[in-house]
DNA sequence: AAGGTGACCGGCC
DNA sequence: TGGCCGGCCACCT
C-alpha cells in the first residue's frame, strides 16, 4: 500500500484484465487523486520502462488511444488491444463502456 | 531551488 | 457543436 506514486498506478495497471480497458482518470480516482490523471499518465510513461504494465489497456475518458504516439509503431498500442478481443477503429475503442474495468485499491 | 512539463478531466465560452 | 482554458500533482532539468 504504502508505496510511490508510479508503484500504485503500476500494481493497478497490472491488475487490468485482459481484454479490458480503464481511464486515466480511474486509476487516479481509485488512487485518491481522481483530479491528478495527468500523473497517472506520466506515470505510464515511464511505465514504458516496464514490461510488466500493459500500458495499452489505458486510454482517456474517451475511450481513445490518446497515447499510442508514445508506442513503438504507429498502430502498436491498437494491435495489442486487438489481440486481446477490444474492438479498435481509428484509435477509438469500440463499446468502450462495455470493456472499462473500474479499478480499486481495495484489492490489495 | 524554481520553473516547466505532461499518454488528463471537466467546465465554460 | 466544438474548441479553449484552468486545475491538479509528481517528476525532470
Amino acid at each position: 500500500m504504502e508505496e510511490n506514486f508510479f508503484e500504485k498506478v503500476y500494481a493497478i495497471a497490472k491488475q487490468i484484465p485482459e481484454g479490458r480497458v480503464t481511464s486515466y482518470g480511474a486509476i487516479a480516482k481509485a488512487l485518491g487523486t481522481a483530479r491528478s490523471a495527468r500523473m497517472v499518465g506520466w506515470a505510464m510513461n515511464a511505465s514504458h520502462n516496464l514490461d510488466d504494465v500493459p500500458a495499452h489497456r489505458v486510454v482517456n475518458r474517451n475511450g481513445l488511444l490518446t497515447g499510442k504516439h508514445h508506442f513503438d509503431g504507429t498502430n502498436l498500442m491498437q494491435q495489442l488491444l486487438e489481440n486481446e478481443g477490444v474492438k479498435v477503429v481509428e484509435n477509438q475503442i469500440l463499446d468502450f463502456d462495455k470493456l472499462f474495468w473500474e479499478p480499486n485499491l481495495e484489492q490489495f
